[in-house]
DNA sequence: AGGGGTACCTGCGGGC
DNA sequence: TGCCCGCAGGTACCCC
């Protein structure tokens, strides 16, 4: 679920929140989720850290600890980090926040919590030294959202990446970090590109539209603080929506009218992922199957 | 080399 | 009402 902007709501909520909190203990029911690591390593080398920092790394969130160690969440699709943690959000109403997928408590000096809780449990949470022992994190591509990502630049991962489908390509974390389904679907539509056309087929034009969009589209969600499509999905520290389904133009739109010319939204499955579509807006003419 | 299939998980909504 | 199916914001791996 979480892409560049609902990780990047969490980050802004949590530097607000946390950032001189000492970890007083830790629990943890789901050991899977931890890499590379055991529990005991886990909760030992974690007690008595103060957090100084909170960042992003794509989809990565990373919370500095001194002593100098650093700790990463990854949310998977149904990942959320919730503080400060109530019981009320353990309430079994629907849409809440169920207490049986509470994975991991950290207990905090000042008596707060905050708890990972994750129902489909993709989610992934590690302890290293430096960030680049993560192999997800090592190979990411350029952050959409710093000064470095310039048409230019986008134009030549475009070039170096020709045979690639322009929606793998920009949903690939090895050339651009933090797009996932929706945002990539989003900006393909607003830029008026079909997503199964080759990246050979860009013209410079198109990359520059592509961009700008892509920008928008993202700047936008993390302004909305993220997207909350549905119950049971992405919500923030404290539990609540984002809102960034209000400017939803095509995803999950199949069968409904196109916003800007009427034709009905089409879908395709790309790379497994589905993949909506205006095909008048956002024509096909160069296409190799 | 790109992309299809599958695996990892739970929950929801639609069709019958 | 209940059951079965497909689908879901992500990623890693095997395979052709």
């Amino acid at each position: 679920m979480p892409e560049l902007p609902e990780v990047e709501t969490v980050k802004i909520e949590l530097t607000d929140k946390i950032i001189g909190l000492e970890i007083s203990k830790v629990a943890l029911t789901r050991t899977k989720m931890l890499i590379n690591i055991t529990p005991e390593y886990f909760t030992s080398r974690l007690e008595g850290k103060r957090i100084i920092d909170i960042s992003r790394r794509g989809k990565y969130i990373i919370v500095h600890l001194l002593p100098k160690i650093r700790l990463v969440f990854h949310l998977g699709m149904t990942g959320i980090l919730i503080y400060p943690y109530m019981e009320k959000f353990a309430k079994n109403n629907s849409g809440d926040i169920k207490l049986k997928h509470n994975h991991f408590i950290f207990n905090f000096n000042d008596s707060t919590q905050m708890v990972f809780n994750d129902v489909r449990r993709f989610g992934k949470v590690y302890l290293v030294n430096d960030v680049s022992e993560i192999k997800g994190i090592a190979h990411l591509g350029m952050e959409p959202l710093v000064d470095e990502f310039t048409p230019d630049s986008f134009f030549n991962i475009l070039k170096s990446n020709s045979k690639k489908r322009i929606k793998s390509l920009i949903m690939n974390q090895k050339l651009i970090a933090g797009l996932g389904n929706i945002y990539a679907n989003e900006a393909l539509y607003r830029a008026n590109i079909h997503p199964m056309r080759m990246a050979s087929s860009l013209t410079h034009n198109d990359a520059v539209t592509l961009h700008e969009q892509i920008k928008h589209v993202l700047n936008k969600a993390i302004q909305l603080k993220g997207s909350t499509i549905s119950d049971g999905a992405f919500r923030n520290t404290e539990g609540k929506n984002g809102k960034f389904k209000q400017e939803i133009l095509v995803y999950a739109r199949k069968g409904k009218k196109c916003l800007k010319c009427q034709h009905l939204i089409e879908m395709v499955k790309i790379e497994g992922r589905s993949s909506f579509y205006c095909p008048v807006c956002q024509k096909n003419n160069v296409f190799h199957q």
